[in-house]
Formats: C-alpha cells, structure tokens, sequence
DNA sequence: TGTACATCAGTGAACGCGCGTTCACTGATGTAC
DNA sequence: TGTACATCAGTGAACGCGCGTTCACTGATGTAC
C-alpha cells in the first residue's frame, strides 16, 4: 500500500461538494461494474451500460476515467486489494508461533473471498481479458497474497520436512528461488521455497476447480475437500 | 468416445463431392474460429468474422452451426477431445508398472498441451464464459483427463503414503470420495484418492499460474519447477 | 442414359441491437480579488 | 460580502464500427424413375 496518507485524506476528507460527488460517483461506477462483471463477465463490460444504469450519458463517464481500460484496470486493483486485505487480515489474527494456523487462515481467507466475489476472483485468476494489458499499478496488489505465504514460509524450519526430492534441484531452479526475495532480508530455504510455491499454485488450483465448475456434482460442497488439502499441504510442510 | 465407428466412417469416407466440401468447411471454420481464439477469446469469437475470412456471407454458416454457441461448443469439445488424446497417448506409452512414469506422462503432456495451445486451454479450463451454459455434450470428453488419473490412482498401494492425514476424514467427505467410480469396478483407497484430487488440482494450478502470467518474471521458465512439483507429488503418493 | 424434382449451399439485404470515444455545448460550483 | 472569471460535471448528437439471426432468393448437386 504505497502512500497510505493520500489515500487517507481523499477517502476521509472530501472538502467541497464536488469532491465528495465526485467520490461517490466513482463508488457507484465500481458497484455497478462489478454486479455487470456478473452478468458479462470482464470482456463485456461496457461504459455504456453503466452510465445507462446510473442515469448519465456514456460520454460523461470520461470525466472519471480515460477509457474502458483504465475502468477494468481500477476493477483489478481493488479486486486484488479487497483479496489482500481479506488475507493479511486472518493472518494477521493468528498467533504467530502457530505456523499451520497462519497457513490455514490464508488458505480459508482467500477461499472465502473467492466464493463470495467470484467474479472479481475470476478477473484476476481467471482467463486473461484479451486485448488487456495490466498496467504497471496492478503488480503491487497483485503480490499481497503471496508475500503473506512468504512471511509464513520464512518461519518454517527446513529441519521438519518429511517429503525430500529424490535428486538435487537442477541449478535453474536453484537459481530461481534463490532470487525471490526473503521478508526481512532473511534465507529460504529452497526446499521450504519450493514446497511453498506449489503449495501456493495447489490453493488457487483448487480453488479454480471448485468456482469454475470442475469440482461439480463429485464435490458439490468442498469445504471438507478444501479442509483435508490443506491438512495434506501443512504434513507435507512438517507443519503441525 | 462413444460411437468411434460413426466418426470413423464420417471422416474417412465422405462419398459425394457435397460431403467432402462440406466436412473441409467444417475444419476450416474451426481451425480460423481457434485462430480468433487467440486474439479476441471465447467471448469474441464471431460468427461474422469467421465468416468474413472465409469469403462466405455470415449467413452461409448457418447451414453448419445453429448459432453461435453451437461453435462455441464444438471448440470447446475439440479441445477437451485433443487433451484428452495427448494425454491418453502419453500414458498409454508407459510401462503399466512405472507408476510415476505414468504420472510424470499424464502431467507432462497436459502442460504440454496447453503450452502449445493456451487459448483452447483458457477456454476449457479458465474463467466460464458468461451467457454460456455448457450442454450434455461437453461432459464425456471434459472428464478424459481425469479418467486417466484414476486409472494411476487405482494402481497405487495406499501401505507406501508416506503422509497421513493428523484426523480421521469427515463422513461428508468420506462419501464423496466413496461415490467416485473406480475403473474396473475395484476400489480406491480413500487417502489415495484424496491426494490424487488434490494432486490433480495441483496440476492444473500450475498450468494455471504459467500461462496466465501469475509465475511471470519470477519463473520466466517453469520447466524445472515443474518438473519439482511433479516429483514432490510422487513423492507425497510413496511412488517412485 | 435422360429427364423431373427435391435437396442443399450460399447470397445479400434487412432487423434491431450493441459498443467506445469525441466534441461543442450549457449550467452549476468554486476561487481570486 | 460581492463580483468576474475559471473550472468542472454532465448533455446529446454524432462517427464509425461491430454483432447474431432471419428470410426470400438463386443456382448447383444429388436422386428417383
């Protein structure tokens, strides 16, 4: 979250009348654009019909944004936001000597967000809007999450894994995760490194499968599932 | 593939001039409606446009497609149909007794597919097009890959699992797993089948992550981690 | 082998709708003196 | 406190484009006798 005070005095503090209209527009347009997302998913989101829904000629909207694409990108930012502060919140709640609990809260806190928004989820996890490119200001929120999972894998002792990989990791992929950034200037250790990455990819692997229908009529309620993964992921951690 | 003779005679014998014309429009229209794929997507895809490629009036195409969906459909059943084969194939090639061999195939020849065919993969397995319900028809080829999965799974001895889930599995999920209909009639081991899920999950995770970008930069080549996340996936089903 | 008729492929115009974006404009809100 | 001017919000028409689908039609391919 770079420059917490700006944000903190626009969203605090809007002086005149038109500021504080000008805020609650661009509060309506994103409520309506996500319930459209809904409807017609990302690649039909249209100006058009949420300046219809608002009660305002299309071409007023480009008082507020530049172009449908800067529309989208802003629908990214918060969604990614929205899902990074859902997690560093449950996280953050959890004692910090109980790693598994840390893990849990991360996993659950990204799976209820998913299934509570889960059109927001598939614009950042799903199919990439084609013809979209994500500007630069969506790296950051996009990292929330897994700099979470970095700050619970830095705890991790490497001593306590139980699964090992029968040969040594080719120096690629040492070189690859000798290169992700420790919180705290710390060590990975690779192969808590690695086991995190997959880890990390199986989460919203399973998540995918339940939201976009894989899952359907084989588990058709997979909080149980979801639970027992994640169980499996922390043994294979030597988290307990 | 239910009724392979019907294909087979189809695609191997059409008699008249008509016929033949009109299976060559057929592959043609698929193979420029994936081109489209491509650069505007499954919610792009255009029945105008093929059309216009083609040198044909839009209308023309109706003689071959009920609607729009209807192509949506066939790609859709293409592409879990060329998945499914890859893999098959992969498989099939294995030794029966090198279980991991099978796996490592199984694995290897859907990310190989999918590198090679992101937008066919997209569409089957990212964000569900909104407006679209897939019919009856998509089911038998979307359950393919996993078909095969079950035929590994069914051969693994659930004595050599290295992890063991800390508590007993809930009865809810324990049914579910018990409704999973077993190749050949056998059983599965139920910690089996649960790791093989989530392991599955896994899989498609990190195709997932790949392609849309989630790995970028920090991966720029998955090869190798793929490959680890392969072998810590054996390694967490006591196969070698 | 030839003729009469049915089937099919493809046309082109039309219906009715959608879209993003620009532009000259009116009228209200803010600001500087 | 009041006035003059600048800024901003929003309008509505227009540009130029796209789309799926229907329908009456022409002309070619196939079929039955």
């Amino acid at each position: 979250m770079p420059d917490p005070c700006a944000t903190h005095a626009a969203d605090q503090a809007p002086q005149g009348v038109r500021a504080r209209a000008r805020a609650q527009l661009l509060a309506d347009v994103s409520r309506i654009a996500r319930e459209h997302l809904a409807e017609s998913g990302a690649p039909g989101l249209s100006v058009r019909a949420i300046a219809r829904e608002l009660g305002l000629a299309s071409s007023a909207l480009y008082r507020y944004y530049p172009s449908r694409d800067a529309l989208l990108t802003q629908l990214i930012v918060e969604s990614y936001n929205e899902l990074g502060d859902a997690v560093e919140t449950a996280e953050a709640a959890c004692d910090r000597a109980d790693i598994a609990g840390r893990y849990r809260a991360l996993a659950h806190a990204t799976r209820s967000w998913a299934r509570a928004n889960p059109n927001e989820y598939a614009l950042i996890y799903g199919s990439p809007v084609p013809g979209y490119a994500a500007p630069q200001d969506t790296v950051d929120p996009a990292t929330r999450v897994v700099t979470v999972l970095g700050d619970i894998l830095a705890d991790i002792s490497p001593d306590g894994l139980p699964l090992r990989l029968a040969e040594q990791m080719p120096a690629s992929l040492q070189a690859q995760l000798d290169a992700i950034p420790t919180p705290l200037g710390g060590d990975f250790d690779r192969e808590v490194l690695l086991l995190g990455v997959t880890v990390w990819a199986k989460l919203f692997g399973m998540v995918n499968f339940e939201l976009f229908g894989t899952f359907n009529t084989v588990f058709d309620d997979a909080d149980a599932l979801f639970a027992a993964s994640i169980d499996l992921d922390l043994a294979a951690l030597g988290v307990t």
